[in-house]
DNA sequence: ATGGCCGCTTGCAGCGGA
């Protein structure tokens, strides 16, 4: 089985970036970021078209996330929640589903953890105080659903240590990387989930998102912020997470490009 | 050294993103 996350970074000019992709990566699970799509804009047709049922919850603007499932592997979605219930949000940045799968019953959220603007700022203040809920939540659900795995994937705006940074001098202390938001990050691994690319050797410089500004993509200036957490029951089953450079190279492409985890049989 | 793009809007300049 796979799964993926994107932020697409607006899915009305990316849709067929990403039916395109899907027609070559039937992965079982794609988890969207900036849709910034109303629900009554969302293309639920072309996905449903292209052999994937969906949930998804937007506003105007900003934010908006989805989650897609591969309706030929006979997923059934149950216990679908939009947004985290323990955080009143007008924000939309949660989408999750429990589905039965040849691994076992999975509970999938997809993310889009809020970016803070600027260590110190309001909105850095609403970003640790979501994520903190979220550990909450995912706690919660820990306790309630104990023989489901979980696997939070998404846009998490923070790059976990240096070797995610390419220039770590330059983003020193800054956002995506304080120390503050790294602790944060470690809170929702303390629950027993894992960073499924850091499961395997990886090359260095390895990225999911790089600036539009300053032919950041060209130069490899870019940071590992979209990440895929699974949890202790999966942990051994994760064959191979990469990312997936080529929507990148596309004409107007996202400025984030898919990650992607495999799982399956237990690995020998 | 600085900042350089992109998508969105009760839109044509300003905000947010990262």
């Amino acid at each position: 089985m796979q799964l993926a996350t994107w932020n697409v970074n607006s899915l009305k000019m990316r849709l067929q970036h990403v039916l395109d992709w899907l027609a070559a990566n039937p992965v079982d699970f794609l988890c969207l970021q900036e849709t910034k799509l109303t629900d009554d804009k969302f293309p639920k047709d072309e996905i449903e078209a292209a052999g994937y049922g969906v949930i998804f919850t937007g506003q105007p603007t900003y934010n908006g996330v989805a989650l897609l499932y591969r309706k030929e592997a006979g997923y059934v979605p149950d216990g679908v929640q939009l947004n985290n219930p323990l955080y009143e949000d007008v924000q939309r940045r949660l989408v999750s589903a429990r589905f039965q799968t040849a691994a076992g019953p999975v509970r999938v959220i997809g993310a889009y953890f809020p970016n803070g603007q600027a260590v110190g700022s309001e909105k850095y203040v609403y970003k640790l105080g979501w994520i903190a809920s979220l550990q909450e939540w995912i706690a919660q659900l820990r306790r309630e659903e104990p023989d489901t795995g979980v696997i939070l994937a998404g846009d998490f705006n923070i790059a976990p240590a240096d070797a995610d940074v390419h220039d770590p001098a330059v983003w020193a202390d800054g956002i995506l990387v304080s120390g503050p938001e790294r602790e944060a990050l470690q809170g929702l691994l303390a629950l027993g989930l894992h960073d499924a690319f850091r499961l395997f050797e990886q090359p260095p410089k390895l990225f999911s998102w790089w600036d539009y500004r300053a032919l950041g993509f060209r130069r490899n200036a870019g940071l590992r912020i979209d990440l895929i957490l699974v949890s202790d029951e999966l942990k051994p089953m994760v064959g191979r997470c990469w990312i997936d450079k080529g929507p990148r190279k596309l004409e107007k492409p996202s400025d984030h490009t898919p990650v992607v985890v495999e799982w399956g049989a237990a690995a020998t």
